[in-house]
DNA sequence: AAACGACGTAATTTCGAAAATGTAAATATT
DNA sequence: AATATTTACATTTTCGAAATTACGTCGTTT
């Protein structure tokens, strides 16, 4: 019984997907990176289409671009793109929000007071590093994904995943970089008892702020980061070695 | 010089990416179709591989659903489908004619002027069936494109042109259907005024009837056509059919 | 007769080698 | 010496066969 290699049920390319992607949010793989088929084979072991396809698909997610016929290179940040990421997901969001509290129920209230107590307990435990652990980014996209899972519209909900994903790579950027961080739980709280009391307004107003505020602090502790990815020299020398 | 098979600079795989968009639109591979790998090679004339990184993009583009390990389908159409979709497209599309209205200059100005003049030239070359004809589905895209072009927010526009295709399919589905057409010229023009003259309330206003309009007309002519893709039976005797 | 399980076939998924393409160094030409 | 062309190599892209998995059929048991 030594066979479980993969995650059961999974096809080994999905399994690749979710790994490349952790790897690219966590920036394992570096942004501006240019992804060699030869070192990635030898990473997550499986074959050049297997790839492909893990790769074709982190494309469409915005994780991953496409030259054509020059390989596949790790989407590069800028502030540019942060800027127009919070742009676009300050719009998308503060309408998810107003459709969860138009539509939402009991349970989806119930879904969300779960979700922030596994995410503040597991705060609480972390201490002020917290924001380091990616089991509290786990739980705390988790958290945020529940206050709009209401919302009602699928087509939103799954655009406003992938905008959420590549804001987290931004996050995470800055993160390593911080030595204060600012009281968070009272600021989901906060989201979390105006949505619940179905306060439209207020809530899209607090969303937005959270959006706004992470995103300032993410160019203040990694803008420095963001300077001069326009192609590095590159001697063809040794392979990969990343 | 009788080797350029290929569109010249663009890999196989990108072509045929662009060959099933088309078919898919026009339906040519009908909504819930099964694909089939052994049918596709050979109209595609393309490896295993390939088609399926092509199959892969078009995941992410919302026109094929991949079911785990059980292959690719043509994402089905619905009316609760069509309504999100509805719903999402009048959100983000009057965004973006808002922030191009804010930052259009006057090299935007003609580019709308121009595209709608190819698009008017052709519908009246056409005649009453004008709406029939790919070429001028392909004007009228872009057409629209060019309203929004200057909107500034690269990742707005990339969410904005994958609507658009997923909505286009459902209006060839109704065209074939309908003997009048509205008057969509005036329409256009209406909008592109509106525009023009920087009147963002009311291009606003204008674009939003305009995506609610074309969506009631698909129901009103092509709504039976939605009734029930519960899984076809579907004995495995012949073999793809398409 | 109905339900369950084993078999065989048809489909998808994965693989690694072969072909096509791009890039840079080396050579030739002006 | 500077530019253009050739040559060699690194890398991506494509291919079709092999492995894996799902599905329908048939046989067995209760």
């Amino acid at each position: 019984m030594h066979e479980r290699l993969k995650p059961a049920g999974e096809t080994r390319a999905a399994d690749v997907l979710h790994r490349m992607r952790a790897d690219i949010i966590s920036c394992t793989l570096k942004p501006g990176a240019k992804l060699r088929f030869e070192g990635l084979r030898d990473i997550y072991a499986v074959s050049f289409s297997t790839l492909r396809e893990a790769l074709s698909r982190l494309v469409a997610e915005g994780l991953v671009v496409a030259e054509d016929q020059r390989g596949f290179v790790v989407a590069p940040v800028s502030i540019d793109d942060l800027t127009d990421l919070t742009y676009v997901r300050v719009l998308v969001e503060r309408e998810c929000v107003a459709l969860a509290i138009k539509h939402g129920d009991d349970d989806w209230e119930a879904q969300i007071i779960g979700a922030f107590h596994r995410m503040d307990r597991l705060q609480n435990r972390l201490g002020s590093t917290y924001y380091l652990s990616e089991e509290w980014g786990k739980l705390h996209g988790e958290f945020h994904f529940s206050l709009v899972a209401a919302c009602g519209s699928p087509n939103l909900l799954e655009i406003r995943q992938k905008l959420f994903e590549r804001a987290h790579r931004y996050r995470r950027m800055s993160s390593q970089f911080r030595t204060k961080w600012r009281a968070k739980d009272v600021e989901h709280k906060m989201i979390m008892d105006a949505m619940i009391a179905r306060d439209t307004a207020r809530a899209m107003e607090l969303i937005e702020r959270h959006i706004r505020e992470t995103t300032e602090n993410v160019i203040k502790y990694a803008g420095h980061l963001f300077a001069a990815p326009d192609e590095q020299p590159r001697k063809r020398t040794a392979h990969a070695a990343e």
